[in-house]
RNA sequence: CGGGAUAUUGCGCAGCUUGGUAGCGCGCUUGCUUUGGGAGCAAGAGGUCAUGGGUUCAAACCCCAUUGUCCCGACCA
């Protein structure tokens, strides 16, 4: 019988990539679409990112910053105005084009980052170091039409947070680059149980149009250092570029200092690899979206056992733990398997055997450690 | 972009050599029996065989063209 659930998946240390792609199918985050290199995020996938999402805003608050939304197209003028930054882009840019007799007015990119959209309007608001500083940030996806794509990994397109920041000094602006590079750290020792490398990316890796590129780095099972996320210092360049200019207390005119940083879903794709084993995904219970599994035994005909389920969900969820009970009519071996394919933290049974002896059985999903506990 | 492979039901595949009623496994639906590591039996539902053309009495199958997808390179902050 074991057979059956060590064909359904590929051996972690067999073929990692196949493991991945595995993985990401079966525990049902994603799915392909029909466009290449697209994907369907499904409820459980789109639930980590929840999870990422509520960290993120909630620190992200806390240093000031307010959320936005720009458009999804970007003129290619607009686009074309900083020079560094459109030649590391254009490669990898979709533009837009109509069917029928419909024509635009001048090509259309989708964008695959938004400097230039934030460019084009903070020029309009910022007039005076009293408008400073800036902080926004936009939750959104972008498009880059990459040639090799993986789920979460590497996609044509992806969801991320970008930030975008103006200061009057280039102190000042450095040291708030640096500090959200530290809130991705924190994001992935809370909440992805990741121990990321805060660094800085040489000339040749540098975003398109930075100063200075600081990264998170994860180590991969495959001995890769993956680039997590980013937090730039991109200077004066793209204020001077764009016109944004404001008079100071020197009453002398001036460019701002201009920051911008990400993280995207490429996240879930970092704790995936990370964590996963032959059984599927393992979830760190901070971002597990159900962090608790009840499987009955002999439900359907022991209506004592439901009952005892139900005590327990009831207990778990007046603390806020987020719990499943699963009342279906697979058996139990099937829930078992199919619960560590999502990656579910912890199990427990409860079975006629069980109520005997008042007590259940919990088995902790990393390491299949079993205790026994009495109900109460 | 270069080399190779492939296209048949939701998924995975057989059938093509030698043209003649569209098949199998998984999944799905219903019923009964089951339930402590992916249950069993029975009855069902589900297909423009990638697209266009050609050969033929007859094409999933043979011929020509087109398109999509996958793998290996190359490319990729």
């Amino acid at each position: 019988m074991n057979d059956k659930k060590v064909k359904s998946i590929t051996s972690k240390s067999e073929n990692l990539t196949q493991w991945y792609t595995d993985v990401c199918t079966k525990a049902e985050l994603m799915d392909y679409a029909s466009a290449k290199g697209f994907i369907v995020y499904q409820p459980d996938g789109y639930a980590l990112w929840e999870e990422i999402m509520h960290y993120l805003d909630k620190r992200f608050h806390d240093l000031g910053v307010r959320n936005v939304y720009m458009p999804t197209l970007i003129p290619m003028s607009l686009l074309n105005k900083e020079k560094e930054h459109i030649q590391g882009f254009a490669p990898e840019c979709a533009v837009v084009t109509m069917g029928g007799s419909k024509t635009l007015a001048e090509p259309m990119v989708v964008r695959p980052t938004s400097e230039t959209l934030f460019c084009d309007y903070f020029k309009d608001i910022v007039h005076s170091y009293n408008d400073l500083p800036i902080k926004d940030n936009q939750w959104c996806s972008v498009v880059r039409w990459e040639k090799t794509t993986r789920p979460f990994l590497r996609g044509a397109e992806f969801l991320w947070q970008e930030g975008h920041t103006l200061h009057e000094t280039e102190a000042e602006a450095r040291e708030f680059a640096l500090s959200i590079l530290r809130v991705y750290n924190d994001l992935g020792r809370d909440m992805l149980a990741i121990p990321f490398v805060m660094g800085q990316k040489p000339a040749s890796e540098k975003f398109a149009g930075a100063v200075d590129t600081y990264t998170i780095e994860g180590l991969m099972p495959d001995g890769q250092a993956l680039q997590c996320g980013t937090t730039h210092y991109l200077g004066t360049g793209f204020p001077e570029h764009f016109g944004i200019k404001f008079l100071g207390k020197d009453n002398k005119i001036a460019y701002p200092h201009y920051t911008s940083w990400g993280v995207s879903t490429r996240l879930l794709g970092a704790l995936i690899m990370i964590h996963g084993d032959d059984n599927g995904l393992v979830l760190p219970p901070k971002i597990a979206p159900t962090q608790v599994v009840i499987v009955p035994i002999r439900g359907d005909t022991e209506p004592k056992v439901i009952e005892a389920c139900k005590k327990v969900e009831a207990s778990l969820n007046k603390l806020n733990i987020r719990v499943k009970l699963d009342l279906s009519n697979k058996t139990p071996g099937w829930k078992f398997a199919q619960y560590e394919m999502k990656g579910v933290p912890l199990r427990i049974e409860i079975g006629p055997k069980d109520l005997e002896k008042n007590q259940c059985v919990l088995t902790r999903r990393f390491d299949s450690a079993k205790v026994f506990l009495p109900l109460d």
